[in-house]
DNA sequence: ATTATAATTGATAAAAATTACCATGTGGGT
DNA sequence: ACCCACATGGTAATTTTTATCAATTATAAT
C-alpha cells in the first residue's frame, strides 16, 4: 500500500558516477563529472550522467548544491556542512564552520513556511586567484 | 589615476527598473521585472534589463541573489539579510533572522580564501503550497 | 533456460535562461 | 547645432538542462 523500496538499481553508470564523484572534494559541475565518468566508461551520455545524478539527489544518496555560478554541483558528503565559492573563478570548497542548528529553529519561529532545512555559502577569493590578482598590478 | 566614478548614468529604462523592483519584496527574476517594467515601457528589451540588473549589481546598487532554482533573482535591499525559497513553487521571501556576522570571522579562521562575505538560505514549504499539498491528500 | 516485463541507456532534439553582437538612437557638453 | 561616448532594442548565439524514444539490459516469472 505505501510505496515500499523506491529502489534505485545500481547499475554499472551509477555506480562509477558515485565513485568518481566520491573520489573528489571539489564538487563537480554535471560535465565535470561527464568527463571524469568518460574516461572509465566512454560510451556514455551526458543525459545519464544528468539524470542520475538527479536520481540519487532525489533519493539522498548524495547532495544537489545549489549554489551561485550558472551551474549546479554535487556533492558525495550528505550530511549538512557549508561551502564557499570563489567569486573570481568559480571552484567550490568545503568549510569546516560548525553548523548552526538553532537556525532552524529561530526560522521556524520567524516564517510561516515549513522549514526543511538550510545551507549557508560564503563568497571569497581562493589562494590561486589571489595570487593571480598580485600579478597583474594596476590593470 | 585611481578610476574615478564608475559613474552609472540613471536612464529611464533603469530608473524604472528600479522602481519596480523596490516595489515589491518578492525577488523577481529578470523575466518577471522584465514583465512589471514593459507595463510602463511596452518597447524596452529583455536584454536590457538582464543588462542593468546586472550593471547595477555590479555597482551594489541592488542585490543579485544567486540561491537555488533555475533562475537568478534580483533584490532591492542590499543590506545582508537571509532567505527563504519553498521547494515546491520555487518563490523566494526575506527571512528575519538576525544576521550573523561572526561567522565571517569563523569562516576566515577555517579557509585560505579571502572571505567576502556570506548568505542564509533556508528551504521550505510555503503556507500556499502547504494548503494545497493537503488539498490533494493520496496521490 | 526462455520468455515476458520493466527499467535504463545513449543519442538526439528541444527547452529555458542568459549573454553577445551591432546598427540605431539618445543625451550631455562644448 | 554638432560631437561623442554610452545605452538601447532586436536578434542571434551560447550555455545548461530536460525531454523523447528506440534499442538494450536487467529482473522476474514460468
Amino acid at each position: 500500500m505505501n510505496a515500499p523500496t523506491p529502489m534505485i538499481r545500481l547499475t554499472t553508470q551509477r555506480q562509477i558516477i558515485l565513485e568518481e564523484l566520491a573520489k573528489v572534494t571539489t564538487h563537480p559541475t554535471a560535465s565535470e563529472l561527464y568527463d571524469m565518468v568518460r574516461k572509465r566508461l566512454p560510451r556514455i551520455g551526458l543525459g545519464t550522467v544528468y539524470r542520475n545524478l538527479d536520481l540519487m539527489a532525489e533519493s539522498g544518496m548524495i547532495l544537489k548544491i545549489e549554489v551561485g555560478g550558472t551551474q549546479k554541483r554535487f556533492d558525495a558528503t550528505t550530511d549538512n556542512h557549508y561551502h564557499i565559492r570563489c567569486a573570481i573563478c568559480g571552484k567550490v570548497d568545503d568549510i569546516d564552520v560548525p553548523v548552526i542548528e538553532e537556525l532552524v529553529t529561530q526560522a521556524a519561529a520567524a516564517t510561516s513556511y515549513h522549514i526543511l532545512g538550510h545551507h549557508v555559502e560564503f563568497t571569497g577569493i581562493c589562494s590561486t586567484c589571489q595570487k593571480e590578482r598580485h600579478g597583474k598590478a594596476a590593470s
